[in-house]
DNA sequence: GAGCACTTACTCGGATACGTACTGTCCGAGTTCGATGGG
DNA sequence: CCCATCGAACTCGGACAGTACGTATCCGAGTAAGTGCTC
């Protein structure tokens, strides 16, 4: 079980983007900052704009920008537009072969192990959607207040 | 993201040996009673022998048997024994490339997003280790009393 | 000199190969039981 | 009749293919700016 690797490239991308609103950064420029291979962090980024979390613009000028404040963004957005919707642990409903099978019952509610798996990933929602982009951004300029600043100047500086 | 379809059987297994005190069950049976692919199933046990959970038997009236009490076998403990100990988020300490880089820096630890994601992973282990198969075992009792007993007959009626 | 049309360059977007890991299968090593032959 | 030896059948164990998904890349659609021409 391994989560996509883009989620991690996807998150810090969002961060920095908070730290440059209102401007639209390319593709290239976020890939540049971080030495990611362009095409494939372009594809992340779309994802990112067909869940909503961005917004895209096209030609010269173009580039990716927060769609909305990064108070309204969760890490589990994130996740949720780049790795899937889906649960990791998938129930199959084995028990349906199982003794005393009951057809019509579904069995991803009444399997005491289905409900285990489920509650657990729920928590790990749960925690995921508790947290922001804001709230992470919040806590790196605590630890380093230069951060912003340092961020803004690299993209300046990123020539062509 | 998607865990390994395995964990779903040998949960189950596992709740089914829970049942069958101190007597071998080969992969086979085990395979039978949900009509799983009995090699890949047997691939499963294998990996659960090996960390311990079960202990195995080979030739005739060989099979396989819990290794411990059911109540010292978590859900945790099948999840890292088929699917691995690795979280699903791994961090690639990316910002070692960003402004300001210290390379003896452990990124893991100092980075707020891969904290965040290891803080939200770890609910989710802390409630799978909350949960053991005896628990899941004894509800699975109190809402079908003649589980247990069901599930021993049908073990009994499989022949050769 | 001002306005308009065209060219150009740049960026996102989706369609296309490649690699890894999950899924599924097979055959060999080891063990127990049963049969058989000898004492 | 009892025992030891041999053979056979059964099971786990690891090594071997098939397939789906994550990874990586490329080229086309669309757009805005810049340039040159016309009025």
């Amino acid at each position: 079980m391994k989560m996509n690797e883009g989620v991690e490239w996807a998150m810090h991308s969002c961060v920095n983007l908070s730290w440059l609103p209102g401007q639209a950064v390319t593709a290239k420029h976020l890939a540049a900052f971080y030495d990611l291979p362009t095409a494939y962090l372009n594809k992340q980024l779309q994802a990112l704009t067909r869940a909503g979390i961005l917004s895209s613009v096209s030609g010269p000028k173009g580039g990716f920008q927060l769609a909305r404040d990064p108070r309204k963004i969760s890490l589990l957005d994130i996740v949720v537009a780049i790795d899937g919707a889906d649960d990791a642990f998938r129930c199959t409903e084995i028990l349906r072969v199982g003794p005393g099978a009951d057809p019509k019952a579904d069995y991803r509610k009444v399997c005491e192990i289905s409900q285990a798996m489920r509650a657990a990933e729920l928590t790990y929602r749960r925690e995921l959607a508790g947290q922001t982009i804001a709230a992470v951004a919040e806590r790196v300029v605590q630890n380093y207040p230069d951060a912003p600043d340092n961020t803004r100047h690299r993209f300046a500086n990123l020539k062509s």
